[in-house]
DNA sequence: TATTGTTATACTCTATAACTATA
DNA sequence: TATAGTTATAGAGTATAACAATA
């Protein structure tokens, strides 16, 4: 009879070593499958010398135009500080404007420059191009049932 | 007739200012539904001491006995280097040992102690009950297909 | 007194190169 | 010559505190 207590196994029989039991934590699915995305994401990106945090600052500067750095830091989930950075970048390379508010002195107005508008439509096109490759397999139907759930485990949590 | 080129609104009308503009972006939602379960995870496991990193590596030796750590490494899809810190606590804390495989002296063998199943066990408990809090409202048929549409995206990237 | 943008800084995470011991 | 584990280190990313200007 088997022990329960076997002392120190040293090696795998071949090569049956998996993640498997990491599985059931949808956290770790998550996380490999948002890995994976960003990866793909940071080397199409790569082409247009942006990152993948400073094209979602970008873009959201672009769709929301005269948002101030406080509200745009609040969406994208990152401090105010190091949004900074970020801001200081695009606007070095002349792809948004900071305007000061007249209304509250204290605020900036984030503004898209015809520039950083252009930037932005190209890099989105291949990013959601490549995206499209990747969810290739998905129909319509069941790609809108994953962006579902994922909304879901946001408002959930 | 409204202008095409508007110069450098200021406020938003009210609160309309969103992230709508990047939900199309899967990468995106993938990412903030992970955020949310890593925060989660990161305070429930704070109670055993363990980061979800920590945590991770724990799980895949207690389900790998004798795993080296160049193939944990390969499975977390982290540096051997930076394997190596955290195998360095989890020794120290005595939740694992580390043993030279005989037949290949480089090569450690990596096996959870005694105590660092019982630790384990009740750390993927607690994770999980937290979980099941946060999918609640998924079926079991829903869960599935969440997470099979996860795996497929780790596949087809 | 509170808020916005900013600076400085520390802390974590991750990536890379080089070393040693073994094969 | 190649591989496993390790060390050191540099670079991102992130978090916190404090400050000036403005409300």
């Amino acid at each position: 009879m088997k022990q329960l207590h076997e002392s120190a196994p040293v090696s795998q029989e071949a090569d049956v070593s998996s993640d498997e039991a990491m599985r059931e934590h949808l956290g770790y699915s998550l996380k490999r499958a948002y890995m994976c995305m960003h990866r793909k994401a940071t080397d199409e990106l790569e082409k247009f010398s942006l990152k993948v945090r400073s094209f979602s600052a970008l873009s959201l500067i672009v769709a929301n135009p005269g948002i101030p750095p406080s509200r745009l830091a609040e969406i994208l989930q990152i401090e105010r500080s190091n949004l900074v950075l970020i801001m200081d970048e695009l606007e070095t390379r002349e792809l948004i404007s900071r305007t000061r508010d007249p209304h509250d002195r204290r605020r900036f107005a984030l503004n898209a420059t015809l520039r950083g508008k252009r930037l932005q439509e190209k890099a989105a096109a291949a990013t959601l191009a490549q995206q499209t490759q990747i969810t290739a397999r998905f129909t319509a139907a069941e790609y809108e049932t994953l962006t579902a759930f994922l909304r879901r485990i946001e408002e959930e949590a």
